[in-house]
DNA sequence: CTTGGGTGTAAGAAGAATCTGACACGTGGC
DNA sequence: GCCACGTGTCAGATTCTTCTTACACCCAAG
């Protein structure tokens, strides 16, 4: 049931726009390998963990991956990054419908982008063993 | 027939970057409804011809949309841009695919990115009227 | 209480993309 | 000749994005 999703303007701006970089297309293509934590991949691709951490920022809010802070079985907070498997088809038409539906927020900066943050996740779950 | 295109990371990288401007999202939803010379599209759409020279360069560079320069009937020279019918599957499977033919070219300013034009095109064809 | 490993974030430098304004060229019509 | 309307391109200003460095916090082990 791999469904193609469609898109707002801005959505699919958001995942071109991430996407669109060499760095961040090989950040999920090692999350496609498998989930990892933010420390473990900076040292895995050679990247300063606050730059990755910039860049996992951009690809969760376009959707493309999801993270999770989780408690390590020794205690330690660890943020886990996976992909989220999304499937969109790339058209003329596709883009063609998705600008009739882009704001003008899209246009402003990354900073002013923040809007209504849709996504109160982020409880910690434990995934080994609980604090006693 | 249409094809899903599997390109290159590279190739991919252009077309994610291109898209992924808003600017370029309503050039190329503009040319979608019909094919349209510089100066008339830059008019209707608001926007000063040297900037919309810049994004169709860039999206053009893509392969997304095709330019031909032609002789007008009032024997003005007039470029002509329409869009090319692409068909791409936006998947974690294919970007981390094309992930893995990333050359380090991709990383570089879109100035030194002018390897090899591949496309020695741009032959003038006359619409209706030759001259003379 | 210091060290090691995890987290997040802010300030400022560096680099790249975007945008404007001006220039140069060509043709047809008044 | 000059104006209107095409084309292309360059230099510089401006604005975004990217990247580094440095800081603050938490927990466990020695």
């Amino acid at each position: 049931m791999s469904a193609i999703e469609t898109p707002t303007g801005d959505e699919l701006l958001r995942i071109l726009a991430a996407l669109g970089n060499p760095h961040r297309m090989r950040i999920l293509a090692a999350l496609a390998e498998g989930r990892n934590y933010v420390s473990r991949l900076a040292r895995e691709i050679g990247m300063s963990r606050p730059l990755l951490h910039m860049h996992l920022q951009r690809l969760e809010a376009a959707g493309l991956v999801v993270g999770s802070l989780e408690l390590s079985d020794s205690g330690k907070a660890m943020k886990f990054f996976e992909v989220s498997p999304f499937a969109y088809a790339l058209t003329p038409q596709v883009v063609a419908e998705a600008a009739r539906t882009l704001t003008d927020q899209a246009a402003k900066s990354a900073d002013e982008r923040q809007e209504a943050g849709p996504e109160p996740d982020e409880q910690v779950s434990d995934e080994k063993e609980r604090a006693t």
